[in-house]
DNA sequence: CTTGACCTTCACATTAATGGAAAGGTTTAG
DNA sequence: CTAAACCTTTCCATTAATGTGAAGGTCAAG
């Protein structure tokens, strides 16, 4: 697969996938004439580091991570997985979900108190 | 307080409390001076934007939600809450906390494996 | 009054993620 | 063969969050 049936299939244009391959966490073949060759895997992976983005990740933080993510690790990965700073990425993201879920909640009794009428001293 | 008291005691530079101020989520009162000055509640408000700075919003997110977490709103606070940009957030939030989850799991089900010591193939 | 430690604004630099154009090679359709 | 539609690399632009330095005002201590 090329770089467009890839953006086609994902929706991230051709321009980023090259990005995230330059930030290491996209990894094409490349084919005689040089064209970049993707696998179906990447399709995957590609929705992956989105989803992971708009979460607030850093293409840092995601190339730490993704090999322990159900990556089909191709065999070029030689074990070069830092357990410490995978385990630091977890503690962060506990801590993010954390922080997370405190605000939800807070967003959540804030509506609910204008949804039941109440509302908010509108100080206006 | 002033802005350098307010840096102390957050451990956020005066330059950022600045720009905070720019984006339009902290709101100090000028002394005559033309000095800014900042009341004790700021130290938590600058606090909990660097929590959700650090979880991975923007400050546009935190502009539109932080009038809900319940933050000591001064009377110039003109119920400029639009509901339905709060809503649209709480969404982000919860896919967010959904995304977080699912990869928290993830890493902890490979720290596992590693733990256990049967590993991952290492395809060295 | 002078000095040092604040404060102000303004402006430029940087990193990350992204968009875009330029210049040129490849492939496919006609 | 040629033209369209791909692909390549390189470089420049933008936005957000942040760092930094200049030029100047204010204030408290000596």
């Amino acid at each position: 697969m090329k770089i467009g049936d890839l953006a086609a299939k994902t929706g991230v244009a051709p321009r980023l996938l090259r990005y995230y391959e330059e930030v290491g966490i996209l990894h094409p073949f490349r084919s005689g004439n040089g064209y970049r060759t993707y696998g179906e895997a990447a399709v995957d992976r590609v929705l992956q580091i989105r989803e992971l983005l708009d979460a607030g990740f850093t293409t840092e933080m995601i190339r730490q991570v993704l090999p322990c993510l159900g990556d089909p690790r191709p065999s070029t990965c030689t074990a070069e997985v830092d357990l410490d700073v995978v385990r630091r990425q977890l503690g962060n993201v506990e801590r993010r979900i954390d922080v997370l879920q405190r605000n939800r909640d807070a967003i959540k009794t804030y509506l609910r108190a204008w949804e039941e009428g109440t509302g908010v001293t509108s100080d206006a």
